[in-house]
DNA sequence: GACGTATGAGCCTTCCTAGC
DNA sequence: GCTAGGAAGGCTCATACGTC
C-alpha cells in the first residue's frame, strides 16, 4: 500500500487529492518503520522480510542454539525416526513455525507470517516473511517456495497437523505448485508428548518452554490466541506495534523449536542417562520398549521404580516391567511384582492369573496355583460388575477346573472344600506365598 | 492326533490434545 | 472450530508348543 502512496506522491497527488486521502498519521507505525527488516520485490508483488541472526552459543533457556551440533543424527534416527524416510540431521533442517489468521484450516485461513530457521556457517538465520496485506500473499508463497524448495527436513511443533498443510492449501490456492510434500518432516509434538505427557499438564510448546526448557518470555510477547485478532486490527489500522510483538513471538517459537529438538536429540543420544527424573525413565522406557530396545526399557523401568513414582505410575511401572519380564523369559524376577499387583484392583486379577499360571506351568506347585484361582474368583465378584466380571469368573473357573482335574478332587465329594496337603495357608493378596 | 495354553500381531473404538 | 495422531483397552486370529 506504501508503493501506491509513494507513486502517487510522485505523480504530485498530494493527500486528498482525487478523493484518495493517506490513512491516518499512523501509516508511520507500519511493519517497515518499526522492524528492521526489507521489503522485498518480486514480479508478482512485494511483502516484508525481517531477518535476525544467532551466534551459535546464543543462549535460549538453559540451551544454547549450537548444542544441536552435538546431536548423533544416527541416534536420533533410532528413537524417533520410524516416522521418518532418512537420516535426520538436526544441523541441516529447516525449522518451521507459522502465525495465521486463525485455527480452522481451509483455503479460508491464510499464513500472514512465515519464519523460518536453519543453520548457516557459525550462526543460525531466521527469517521472517510478513505480508503487509492479502494480496501480499502470492509474492511471500512464491519467494519463500523459490528459497526453499527441498530442504533435508522440517522441524515443527503440530506442523504435520497444521502449519505444513496449510502452507500446502495457501501454495494450491494461489496456483503454485505445493512444496515440502515428500520432505522428511520431524513434529516434535508427538515425541514430546510421549516423553513429558506423565510429568506435565500440558505439552504445550508455551509448557515445554517453561518447564524443560526454561525459558522465560519477555513481557513483549503474545498469547498464541490473540495472534488472530491483532492481525486483523493490523490490517484496518496499519499500526504493526502489536505486530511488532508477533514477530517476537514467532522468533522464540522458532528457537525453541531449535532447543527442544536439542534435548530430545540428547535423550535419543543418551538414555540411560543417570541424571534422569524418575517419570521421565518411565515414559522413555514404554518408547524404547516399543521399539523393541527391551534391555534398556528393563534398565529404565527398575531405575523409575527406584524412585519416587505417582501411585498410578508406579502401578504402571510395575505392570510394564512384569510383562516385559515374561517376554523376555524372565518369569521368576517377575514373580514379586505379580505379588505385589494382586492387591491393586485395577490389575490384580491379571496379577493372580500370571502367578496361577507360573505356578501351574513352570514353578509345578498345583496347590498355590489353586489358591491363586479361588482369589482371583473372590476378588472378581468384588471387584468387577457385568460381562467383565463373567469373563473373568469363567477364565479362572476354567482354570480351577482343569488344576482339580489335576489334582484328582474334580468330581469328588471335597471337591472345592479340599484342604492343602502341604499346609501353607491361604494367600493373602499381594504377598508371595 | 487332539486338545489346551501362551503369545504376539493386528484391528477397532474411545478419548484426549496440540496448533492460531 | 478442525484435524490427525497417540494412548489405552478390548477383541480376534494365527502360530507354536506341551501334554495326554
Amino acid at each position: 500500500m506504501d508503493d501506491l502512496w509513494e507513486r502517487l506522491e510522485r505523480l504530485g497527488l498530494r493527500r486528498g487529492t482525487a478523493g484518495l486521502e493517506r490513512p491516518a498519521p499512523e501509516a508511520r507505525l507500519d511493519i517497515h518503520h518499526l522492524v528492521p527488516g526489507e521489503v522485498v520485490s518480486t514480479p508478482l508483488g512485494n511483502f516484508f522480510l525481517h531477518e535476525e541472526r544467532y551466534p551459535l552459543d546464543h543462549r535460549h533457556g538453559r540451551t544454547c542454539l549450537g548444542q544441536v551440533w552435538d546431536v548423533d543424527p544416527s541416534r536420533v534416527e533410532a528413537l524417533l525416526g520410524s516416522a521418518l524416510p532418512g537420516p535426520l540431521d538436526l544441523r541441516r533442517a529447516l525449522y518451521v513455525d507459522t502465525e495465521t489468521t486463525g485455527l480452522a484450516g481451509g483455503t479460508g485461513t491464510y499464513a500472514f507470517l512465515v519464519g523460518v530457521g536453519f543453520f548457516e556457517g557459525n550462526q543460525f538465520r531466521l527469517l521472517q516473511f510478513f505480508m503487509r496485506d492479502y494480496h501480499e500473499e502470492l509474492p511471500l508463497l512464491h519467494h519463500l517456495a523459490e528459497q526453499f524448495a527441498d530442504p533435508p527436513t522440517l522441524v515443527t511443533f503440530n506442523g504435520r497437523n497444521f502449519d505444513v498443510p496449510l502452507l500446502h492449501t495457501r501454495w494450491i490456492a494461489a496456483r503454485l505448485s505445493p512444496r515440502w510434500t515428500q520432505t522428511p518432516h520431524l513434529d516434535l509434538l508427538p515425541p514430546s508428548r510421549r516423553l513429558w505427557k506423565s510429568r506435565l499438564e500440558s505439552c504445550s510448546l508455551a509448557s515445554l518452554e517453561w518447564h524443560i526448557l526454561g525459558v522465560r518470555r519477555a513481557s513483549e510477547d503474545v498469547p498464541g490466541w490473540m495472534v488472530p485478532s491483532l492481525y486483523f486490527r493490523y490490517v484496518q489500522t496499519r499500526d504493526a506495534r502489536e505486530m511488532k510483538r508477533v514477530l517476537y513471538h514467532n522468533a522464540q517459537d522458532i528457537l525453541s523449536l531449535v532447543t527442544l529438538a536439542s534435548v530430545l536429540g540428547e535423550v535419543a543420544s543418551r538414555p540411560l542417562d543417570p541424571a534422569r527424573p524418575c517419570t521421565d525413565c518411565y515414559s522413555l522406557a514404554t518408547w524404547l520398549e516399543e521399539q523393541g530396545r527391551w534391555e534398556e526399557a528393563e534398565a529404565l523401568y527398575r531405575r523409575a521404580l527406584a524412585g519416587p513414582l505417582a501411585p498410578d505410575q508406579r502401578q504402571r511401572a510395575m505392570l510394564r516391567l512384569a510383562l516385559l519380564l515374561k517376554r523376555q523369559g524372565k518369569r521368576e524376577e517377575a514373580i514379586p511384582l505379580w505379588a505385589a499387583l494382586a492387591e491393586s484392583p485395577r490389575v490384580g486379577l491379571l496379577a493372580l492369573e500370571e502367578l496361577a499360571k507360573w505356578e501351574e506351568w513352570h514353578h509345578g506347585d498345583l496347590w498355590a496355583a489353586r489358591r491363586f484361582c479361588q482369589k482371583g474368583l473372590e476378588l472378581a465378584g468384588v471387584w468387577l460388575r457385568g460381562p467383565a466380571r463373567r469373563r473373568a469368573e469363567a477364565e479362572f473357573q476354567h482354570r480351577l477346573a482343569r488344576l482339580e482335574r489335576k489334582l484328582g478332587l474334580w468330581g469328588t465329594a471335597e471337591g472345592a472344600q479340599a484342604g492343602d496337603p502341604s499346609g501353607s495357608p491361604a494367600p493373602p493378596t499381594g504377598e508371595w506365598p
